[in-house]
DNA sequence: AAATTAGTATCGTATATGCGCATATTGGAG
DNA sequence: CTCCAATATGCGCATATACGATACTAATTT
């Protein structure tokens, strides 16, 4: 039950939401994340642990890169009916279709310089 | 998007969850809720609204009860989806059993009955 | 080993949430 | 209309959550 309750609290969020949507299309690290929601270094980091605590998430490792994506295997049944009715949910939303369409534009380029694209941007 | 997070936030809540469960086996007034998960008539009053909110439930009045059930008509097909995925999720739960079984045992008696009976047990 | 780089942990703050208490609202009975 | 009963709601408090800024860790390079 309390897993439970953590697993919904972890998809009860625009953020993680939209991270999920992400990583239902392919894996990614920290800062594609960062780039694809445009969001800051923080925020992506911490939502990607947070659907990792969750058990949603499974984490690989390349050298600097912490590499998260959805743990298809590893998930208990009940949670990808989960990500599938959220998937389903989320189906031509428009900003769901923009983050997609960020992330294919995403370079596997370190936080340090996105965060400077993302100031000199505004 | 932004009733997606309504609804799940909705559904990450012990207290609520307890209560689909409830609904789950059939359609209850308020003060049955409360006997069935021993708890107060605020309490119980606010979650089913937070549900019914969400777009998870119905309300139907009969005189003075508020008879609350699942919507299971009415609801967005991807939010079957998820009570489907919660109730798989919380089968063989102590908790969820013995709410039930108080379920079983409650009466359709105000709410200023039960809040009595609750005082006198503890 | 020092500098660089990707990511995580901590802290302070703003906001959101859950609850009880008291009170309001609504329907039915007399 | 008045009173009572079932439920809903405004308010205030305690706690939880999200976030940015910054300090820190660990892998890589030079």
């Amino acid at each position: 039950m309390r897993n439970l309750v953590k697993a919904m609290k972890a998809l009860s969020d625009e953020t993680r939401l939209r991270i999920l949507n992400l990583l239902l299309e392919r894996e990614c690290c920290v800062c594609e994340v960062m780039q694809a929601l445009d969001i800051s270094q923080t925020r992506a980091s911490r939502n990607l642990s947070a659907l990792y605590d969750a058990g949603f998430l499974k984490l690989r490792k390349d050298g600097l890169w912490s590499l998260y994506s959805i743990d298809r295997d590893g998930m208990k049944e009940h949670y990808s009916d989960l990500v599938n009715a959220v998937r389903k949910a989320l189906q031509g939303n428009k900003v769901i279709g923009a983050d997609r369409e960020r992330l294919r534009k995403a370079e596997r380029v370190g936080p340090a310089s996105v965060t400077q694209m993302r100031k000199t941007a505004s």
